[in-house]
DNA sequence: CGCCAGGCCTGCACGC
DNA sequence: TGCGTGCAGGCCTGGC
C-alpha cells in the first residue's frame, strides 16, 4: 500500500480532517512499532493544534505546535478517520484522538511502520535529514540523477530506491519507472548518459503521477475503506507479471532479484 | 510447512 | 586505507 502515491493520497485524504484542529490526546494499544511509539506523547499531546499535514518521501509530518509528530507506514500501514467510539480491530494499535472524539487511527498488521516525535526542525530529523529530492518537484531532475549517480557501480534500480538519491520511489514504481525509461534496471547507475537521466527521471514523475491520481481517485473516500484499492486499480506494466506479456510488445516479463528485492523488467523494451 | 510481501535500519565482508 | 556495495538479518503478520 504505501509507496509515496499513497501516502501523499492519504496526507490529502486526512489534511483538510486534521489542520487546525486540537488534539484531545493519543490512545496507544500496541507500542512496539518499528521503533517505540515514545511514552510521552501521552502528555505532550492533548491540547496541541495540528498546523499542517505535510509529507516528505513516505514520510507524514504533523506538526503539533510544540512539536511534530512523523508518521511512517512501513510495509502494511494505512490510516483511517474513524468516529468517535469506533471499536479497534486488531492491528490497529495508535489513535490520534480529535476534541470530538474522531481519531485518526494507524493499522499496521506487521508494524513496520513507526510515530515518532521531535520538537527540533523535522526535516533535521536523523530519519529525514538525507533523504533526497521531492520526484515530484523540479529538485529532481535528470541533471541532478545524473550528478547524483556518477560514478556509482550499483544497479539504477537499486540507486533510483536510495532515498538519498530521490526520496520515495518503492519497488514497485522503480521496476515501473525503468521500464517507462526503456532502462534495463541492472545497469549501472554510473554509466547512465544525461539524456538517459532524462528520460528516467521524467519516467519517475509519470509513474508516480500515474500512480497518485490512481490512488487518489479509488481513495478520495479512503476514511470508509481499509485503503487498498489505490493499488489495485494501477495499471501496472511490469511489476508482479513475470513470465505474462510486455503489454507494449508481447515479450514476457523477466524476473529477477536485484537488492534483495524483486525487479521485473521487459527484455525487448528495456535495454 | 516454507516462502513471499509495497520499508528501511544496522552490521558485515568484500573488492576496488 | 577507506569507501561503496551487496547481502544478511532484524523488525512482524498474513496469505498462498
Amino acid at each position: 500500500m504505501p509507496e509515496l502515491p499513497e501516502v501523499e493520497t492519504a496526507r490529502r485524504g486526512i489534511a483538510p480532517r486534521l489542520a487546525g484542529r486540537r488534539l484531545a490526546g493519543i490512545v496507544v494499544r500496541n507500542a512496539a512499532l518499528r521503533w517505540p511509539v515514545p511514552p510521552e506523547l501521552a502528555r505532550k499531546l492533548p491540547g496541541c493544534r495540528v498546523t499542517a499535514v505535510r509529507r516528505r518521501g513516505k514520510y507524514l509530518l504533523l506538526d503539533c505546535g510544540a512539536g511534530t509528530l512523523i508518521v511512517h507506514l512501513g510495509m502494511s500501514g494505512s490510516l483511517r478517520l474513524v468516529p468517535a467510539g469506533a471499536p479497534a480491530t486488531p492491528h490497529e494499535h495508535v489513535d490520534l484522538v480529535l476534541e470530538d472524539g474522531t481519531a485518526l487511527r494507524l493499522r499496521d498488521p506487521r508494524r513496520f511502520g513507526a510515530v515518532l516525535w521531535t520538537e527540533d526542525e523535522p526535516l533535521a530529523h536523523p530519519l529525514l535529514a538525507r533523504l533526497g529530492p521531492e520526484p515530484l518537484t523540479a529538485a529532481f531532475s535528470g541533471a541532478a540523477l545524473h550528478r547524483a549517480t556518477r560514478g556509482r557501480r550499483a544497479s539504477v534500480k537499486s540507486v533510483l530506491m536510495d532515498s538519498r538519491v530521490v526520496a520515495g520511489v518503492g519497488n514497485i514504481y522503480a521496476s515501473e519507472a525503468l521500464f517507462r525509461a526503456g532502462l534495463r534496471p541492472g545497469r549501472a547507475a554510473g554509466r547512465l548518459t544525461l539524456a538517459q537521466c532524462g528520460r528516467l527521471a521524467a519516467a519517475v514523475k509519470v509513474t508516480l503521477r500515474a500512480a497518485l491520481r490512481a490512488g487518489g481517485t479509488s481513495l478520495r473516500d479512503f476514511v470508509d475503506t481499509d485503503g487498498n484499492l489505490g493499488y489495485f486499480q494501477l495499471r501496472l506494466w511490469v511489476y508482479g507479471r513475470a513470465g505474462e506479456p510486455c503489454r507494449a510488445c508481447g515479450t514476457p516479463i523477466r524476473e529477477r532479484r536485484l537488492g534483495q528485492r524483486s525487479t521485473f523488467w521487459c527484455p525487448r523494451c528495456q535495454r
